[in-house]
DNA sequence: GCCGTTTTCGGCCCGACTGTTTTCAGTCG
């Protein structure tokens, strides 16, 4: 049975073949756009289909609801194979090389009659290119570079490196002349756990000495364009950055318009058609004349359109501005609301500092509740600990939580492993002493999907487990997530009102933002925590709380944000 | 191909930048 990624990779397919056959662009669209909906989803289409509800998945209708059946029924595409035959498939890659658009794909199978990218970089070295319509010696050796810069680029940026990136080149241009502002912008700021480059926003009364300082950057290695309201440039990495500038009292609308995402977008300029307005990058113009409207800032732009401000991590066209014209935007948690740790590392396993220099750290942050959740004793690679260790470590913790007072409280918790065959590293009597189970999966992530969903419903079922830790495995951007059956993990939280944690390490950020989303809407608690092995690790759950926005989480949908005594009692109640 | 508190047909955001051009097409976001 197919997945939903499967599904969206076959109608990207398909949208990319038709864009280069030259089917009208709109039908290309829809393509893509059901693609990008089934992505989204947090929910299998396979489900909607045992329903007959797929024309409920947005961006589906008659046509892809009918290749969805066939694809699921018999996992294959009458639709699809015809359409291979015309356009080779090989194609489709080209379209992932900077510069290249569909038009020109097209035009150069066909005169030069080449599917394979290798023979398009021959053809590009031999001066082949040169002389087709349209193209110059500047046009090829632009698809050269494009085609080297594909093995130097590996896909998308993990958002912990990305962020911190964009705060450095910020810093930068902010020292430019005449710069009054400068923020991020595009999926960096929506906060995505990954990003595809980095935009940056920068507000200034003159363009050129800002564009001067963004070519100069420290490691830039290509200009791809320099104009008066963007740049491009790509750093030695593959890393690619886009600055744009605007003047200060345009600020708003540019920030806006540049944060995105397009399909948010869209609705805001369709709210704004409606009132007669004509939103842009620059201003809200009148469709019938008279006077632009010029906003300096975002709530001013939104203000225009009667709505309240919406936070960026909302804007992916997910019904945000539905909730936004009714006045029901979700008040989202904040770093601040996070009084609550429940996954952290000592030295009794594989973390750098003692349990009392961590718990000092994280009460330095305001942090009130610590858990320890040393690795349990089958993960040999981290010294997990023994039921006899244990012994100490509990020892331990009543020695240090004297010397921390009121502090911060601390508690004796484990990480323990949901093994292989689906059974825990502890007996339950064991489990049931601990103040606090976390349990995760770090070994055999890819078994086959029945196998590892069975083995995570087991720990989720077990009535000693409080949380289960970074649920799908997934690491960033080097490990794809387990094959788990979601729906069903889901589920089966929902029923045992087990917690699902969204690990705020930039390298999982796990559960993401669709699964959470989904699981606040079945009623699962969430625990953010940092996982942290070291000092620094704490400062983390920015990017946890970051995807517990994207996904409309409040307060009251954490189990970090709880008071203690909330948080204790509910620990009581689960009857470890 | 999808979609609908003015539409079941006629829309579907719109501007910047580049290169190959003598006014525009292609790509990108």
């Amino acid at each position: 049975m197919m997945n939903n990624r499967q599904l969206a990779d076959t109608f990207t397919l398909i949208a990319n073949l038709l864009e280069i056959k030259g089917e009208i662009i709109y039908k290309t669209l829809a393509y893509r756009k059901a693609s990008e909906s089934l992505m989204g989803l947090g929910r299998q289409a396979s489900d909607y289909w045992k329903e007959g509800k797929l024309e409920d998945i947005p961006g589906v209708g008659k046509a892809i609801s009918e290749k969805i059946d066939e694809l699921l029924k018999t996992g294959k595409l009458e639709f699809l194979e015809k359409l291979k035959k015309e356009v080779p498939e090989e194609l489709a890659g080209w379209l992932a090389v900077p510069g290249l658009g569909p038009k020109k794909i097209a035009m150069i199978w066909k005169e030069l009659n080449i599917t394979a990218l290798a023979d398009l970089e021959a053809a590009a070295k031999n001066g082949q290119l040169r002389d087709l319509p349209g193209m110059g010696a500047k046009s090829e050796s632009a698809i050269l570079e494009g085609i080297a810069s594909l093995s130097r680029r590996s896909g998308r940026i993990p958002l912990g490196r990305a962020y911190p990136l964009a705060q450095e080149i910020i810093a930068t241009l902010k020292k430019a002349k005449g710069v009054v502002d400068a923020a991020p912008a595009g999926s960096l700021r929506r906060m995505r756990s990954t990003v595809g480059d980095l935009d940056i926003l920068v507000a200034a009364k003159e363009s050129a000495p800002v564009m001067e300082a963004v070519v100069n950057l420290p490691g830039v290695n290509r200009v791809l364009g320099k104009g008066e309201t963007k740049s491009s440039i790509e750093f030695t990495d593959g890393v690619r950055a886009q600055v744009w500038v605007h003047p200060p009292e345009k600020f708003g609308t540019a920030l806006q318009y540049a944060t995105g995402s397009k399909d948010h977008n869209v609705q805001l300029r369709q709210l704004a058609l409606d009132k007669g307005l004509s939103l842009s990058e620059h201003s809200f113009a009148r469709v019938k004349g008279g006077k632009e409207i010029f906003c300096a800032t975002e709530e001013e732009v939104y203000k225009t359109l009667g709505l309240p401000w919406i936070p960026p991590e909302l804007r992916e066209d997910r019904g945000e501005v539905q909730a936004a014209k009714q006045n029901k935007l979700p008040k989202l948690i904040e770093l601040k609301d996070i009084k609550a740790d429940l996954q952290v590392h000592s030295t009794w396993s594989d973390g750098k500092l003692s349990m009392l220099e961590m718990a000092r750290a994280a009460a330095k942050q305001g942090i009130k509740v610590i858990a320890f959740t040393d690795h349990s004793v089958s993960l040999g690679v981290t010294q997990g600990l023994s039921m006899d260790d244990h012994k100490k470590q509990a020892a331990e913790i009543k020695k240090i939580q004297k010397q921390l007072g009121d502090e911060i409280l601390v508690l004796h918790a484990s990480e323990v492993e949901i093994k292989a065959d689906g059974s825990l590293d502890y007996p339950d009597e064991f489990l049931a002493s601990l103040d606090l189970v976390l349990a995760s999966m770090h070994t055999s992530l890819r078994q086959p999907r029945e196998k590892v969903t069975e083995r995570m419903l087991n720990a989720i079922r077990n009535p000693h487990v409080d949380i289960i830790g970074h649920p799908t495995g997934r690491l960033i951007p080097d490990r794809e997530p387990a094959d788990l059956d979601m729906d069903a993990v889901l589920q089966a939280a929902a029923e045992t009102g087990v917690a699902l944690e969204i690990n705020a390490h930039p390298s999982r950020l796990d559960l993401d933002d669709m699964y959470a989303r989904r699981a606040k809407e079945l009623g699962i608690p969430i625990s953010i925590n940092t996982d942290a092995h070291s000092e620094e690790d704490f400062d983390m759950r920015f990017y946890g709380v970051a995807i517990a926005r994207r996904a409309w989480l409040t307060k009251s949908d954490v189990i970090n944000a709880w008071s203690p005594k909330k948080l204790l009692d509910w620990l009581k109640k689960r009857g470890s």
